[in-house]
RNA sequence: GCCCCCAUGGUCUAGCGGUUAGGACACGGCCCUUUCAAGGCCAUAACUCGGGUUCGAGUCCCGAUGGGGGCACCA
């Protein structure tokens, strides 16, 4: 059932200031499906009001990365849309219009203190183990005064006047009702001295003016969330729904993951950051499923998702509170799914890229024959390499001894290539039906075992140990190159 | 240090006062089998602890413990 039936405005607000990764991505795609299940708008709004943290590049790389998980916007910096400008840099004056707005209200007020003063005051404040806080020195400065002085240049910024007393009850979705003493809430800066907002104040007023109705964000900001209630309520606006998703934890579930972690992943062909999932060989709809369920589940028993059945079956109330370790087995799990529900036809042509960027020079017709014997031996699109590269080789390369069948000495196995060479030299072609009656009517003739025999073929044809079915790959191979290779096989057991 | 949030197998979770505590991943075993997979079957494995409330608590309340987050002119 749809937790909301009017359309839902839903806003994914990321900061330029790094890699788009696993956490970043499931809240965008939770604010995706709720928009698409409510028939609302899914909006991208960049939050880079801190120009020392801006990375070039992150903004285009972040597009990238939603358009690649499928996460397409309606409204955005690069799209436009009714309530733009939709990057934060972009709006400063809509926010010292509404941060003055506060100060003539009486909820907020000017303050003229030096950092230097306010890193004093916190460094005594420490000293004395007690929570950091402004003291609160230049709240009651009246305005006309205040004025004078920013009229004279004196540097200054703008705090929130937090109620001094009573305390403040906000509602997250997740968590029910939250109520936090108001001494707790420090008088916090909305407007820096260089004239642009902060956090608290720019997304405020931007979720108010885009008409957001449903605000989904990380569980790092429920420690100010009241405060943020109490900032649209000193405008008297009408509050969004809040939904605070909990982090991620390290695959172990014993803490967050640490910059060294994130590193040692990659080793293991794993990676927090979406830009990488790509070439590490996954599948956006494997990626999808996966996240979907971090955090959210449907029945607790069905799992396998694509996203036209996610925007289905998507609901708020199935979110859940608690922080969920990070488990990439899953992944392989969910991509493995996903590929082997592809179209075979399908699968041929997104493993073309797979084999032309590491210089193999495949062939979509050939790939097209290759892909159902490899499908389901998939976890990730680059196994297909290890899988299938031979297929595209003009000459293997087999290890002498691994042409040695098991319980069977070089000579032995010489001699069974030997009459697998005749016989496959007497057959009109290598398809799977011509040949595998008479290799199993001489396997049997020879006493041996056919994974003796196959084993043996099996390496000469496709020089690894490993590999698809093996008639079926002799068929794709085709007569010519089976003959040689198997010629070449009886040659070099000859030296083993 | 202060504040906030969370708590079911190793991991993700279902459960919303009475269940043989269900599913998935991983792990182990078996079947299938020319390798590797896929598929099928089986097994091991959980309600953090202590108090309440109740005829009855994984489920409600309090506390402890553990984990996470926050305490910036970052978001």
């Amino acid at each position: 059932m749809a937790s909301s039936t009017k359309p839902a405005r839903v806003r994914f607000a990321p900061s330029p200031t790094g890699h788009l990764h696993l956490g970043g991505a499931r809240t965008a795609l939770y604010d995706y499906l709720l928009a698409r299940q409510t028939g609302g708008q899914f909006i991208l709004r960049i939050e880079d009001t801190d120009r020392k943290r801006f990375v070039p590049g992150a903004e285009e790389e972040l597009m990238k990365g939603l358009r690649w998980l499928g996460l397409d916007w309606e409204e955005g910096p690069d799209v436009g849309g009714p309530f733009g400008p939709y990057r934060q840099s972009e709006r400063k004056e809509i926010y010292q219009q509404y941060a003055r707005q506060l100060v003539e209200a009486g909820h907020a007020y000017y303050c003229f203190c030096s950092p230097q003063r306010l890193e004093q005051v916190r460094q005594e404040q420490m000293k004395r183990k007690e929570a950091t806080h402004y003291d609160r020195t230049c709240r009651d400065i009246p305005l006309e005064e205040a004025d004078r002085r920013i009229a004279n240049g004196e540097s200054h910024v703008i705090r929130f006047k937090t109620p001094l007393e009573g305390a403040t009850t906000v509602t997250d979705l997740l968590r029910g009702e939250i109520t936090l003493d108001n001494r707790q809430l420090d008088d916090y800066i909305i407007v820096k001295s260089d004239g642009l907002a902060l956090y608290h104040l720019a997304a405020m007023v931007d979720d108010h003016l885009m008409q957001i109705t449903h605000v989904i964000r990380g569980s790092e900001w429920l420690p100010t969330f009241p405060l943020h209630a109490l900032i649209i309520r000193a405008f008297g606006w009408e509050e969004p729904e809040f939904v605070h998703l909990s982090v991620f934890l390290k695959p172990s579930g014993k803490g967050k993951m640490s910059k060294r972690e994130v590193a040692d992943l990659s080793k293991d062909g794993y990676s927090i950051f979406v830009k990488d999932l790509d070439e590490l060989g996954y599948l956006p709809q494997g990626v999808i499923n996966w996240i979907a369920l971090m955090g959210w589940s449907y029945d607790g028993q069905t799992e396998f998702f694509h996203m036209d059945d996610l925007i289905e079956k998507f609901s708020l109330d199935k979110l859940n509170p608690s922080p969920a370790a990070i488990n990439f087995t899953k992944l392989d799990h969910f991509n493995g799914l996903h590929i082997r529900d592809l179209q075979t036809d399908q699968l041929a042509a997104i493993l073309m890229p797979v084999f032309t960027s590491r210089g193999i020079n495949a062939d979509l017709e050939t790939l097209r024959k290759i892909a159902p014997i490899i499908q389901e031996r998939l976890v990730t699109l680059d196994d297909a390499i290890d899988f299938a590269a031979f297929f595209f080789q003009p000459e293997v390369t087999p290890a002498p001894d691994d042409l040695i069948a098991k319980g069977l000495t070089a000579a032995q196995s010489q001699a069974a290539a030997q009459r697998v060479l005749e016989v496959l030299e007497g057959l009109a072609d290598v398809r799977v039906h011509t040949v595998e009656g008479p290799m199993r009517e001489l396997v049997e003739g020879m006493g041996l075992s056919a994974g003796q025999v196959f084993g043996i073929m099996r390496v000469a044809i496709t020089g690894q140990k490993v590999s698809p079915p093996l008639f079926e790959s002799m068929e794709i191979i085709g007569r010519e190159t089976v003959l040689e290779r198997m010629r070449r096989a009886v040659q070099l057991l000859q030296t083993a």
